[in-house]
DNA sequence: ACAGGATCCTGGGGGC
DNA sequence: TGCCCCCAGGATCCTG
């Protein structure tokens, strides 16, 4: 399940595998993604040079060098990777790109059909329209005023870190382990969250996710990397798919809810949900001491 | 307005 | 052994 670590370790792994490199055929298979290549795009993407390679969000970033742009998302199991024309192609591979002189291949490949490959031209304002659906990166988080958007939200803390337009990234195995790292319990409401408390997420995820890109992502099913290397943050997981185990904090056995329609990992011990949810209104007055 | 749920998609695993 | 059913979760659309 490619996130913000996977794809950077696949863009990473591309920009050295691409860059200089020239686009000089393209074949799509017959099966749809769920936003499809158009055959008409490859005209104008024959004879094009690469750029660069970058990525917001989840999203790669393929920059042409007519400042047109490859858009691509991984979805679940998608894989980008560049490969010599003469290996086999694997099956549900959706799109290959011939490069230089046909020795290799840039290809994408995705058993469930989540991911997607588009193409689009200069005039189209490709970071204008990213930025509009996605918050910062990690990193750019704010700490004075990162909260402000969710912090009166009854959304639990699940819900809100896998929010791509709160901050951009994060899915479901690491947002969890940000909140095992943070010590807050994936149920607890956006209004239940004190100030500290929404720094200790920032910092948490932050620091996740750069041991996460350290050990080049998680390979649990389908995920490579761009040059076809597993990752090994699989080895690194607290929480994610340690259901019954015992929290490597405490000892508690890792319990297992669904939460935003995903299924959520947390110790029930060192991830309390705080007692109250903000003080109440209507409290009766203390006493005035004199 | 906001929050949660359904949808798409396939391979793998469990149960019978 | 074989079949059926359910599960995994990215973004997006729909419902209450």
């Amino acid at each position: 399940m490619p996130e913000l670590p996977e794809v950077e370790t696949v863009v990473r792994d591309l920009r050295v595998l691409l860059c200089g490199r020239s686009v000089v055929a393209v074949n799509a298979g017959r099966r749809k993604l769920r936003q499809p290549w158009k055959n008409a795009w490859i005209p104008r993407v024959i004879g094009r040079q690469i750029d660069g390679v970058r990525r917001r969000g989840k999203w790669i970033v393929v920059e042409l060098d007519d400042q047109s742009h490859l858009l691509i998302h991984l979805g679940m199991t998608g894989q980008l990777t560049v490969r010599a024309t003469s290996e086999p192609r694997e099956p549900h591979t959706h799109v290959v790109f011939d490069l230089d002189d046909g020795s290799c291949q840039l290809r994408f490949r995705d058993v469930r059909r989540f991911g997607s490959v588009r193409y689009f031209p200069a005039e189209f304002d490709i970071d204008y329209c990213l930025n509009k659906q996605l918050g910062p990166e990690p990193w750019e988080l704010e700490p004075e005023n990162w909260h402000v958007g969710w912090r009166q939200s009854r959304r639990c803390l699940k819900a809100i870190l896998l929010d791509q337009t709160i901050v951009a990234g994060i899915g479901n195995i690491y947002a969890d382990e940000a909140l095992h790292a943070a010590r807050l319990s994936p149920r607890q409401t956006g209004r239940a969250t004190s100030l500290a408390q929404a720094e200790r997420i920032r910092l948490a995820i932050v620091e996740v996710l750069e041991r996460a890109i350290a050990a080049r992502g998680t390979s649990i099913s389908d995920y490579i990397g761009g040059s076809g290397l597993r990752g090994h943050f699989q080895g690194q997981l607290q929480v994610y798919g340690r259901a019954a185990l015992p929290c490597v904090r405490c000892g508690s056995a890792i319990v297992v809810v669904r939460l935003a329609g995903r299924s959520t990992h947390y110790c029930p011990t060192c991830q309390r949900t705080a007692a109250k949810s903000r003080p109440r209104r209507n409290r009766r007055a203390l006493p005035q001491h004199k």
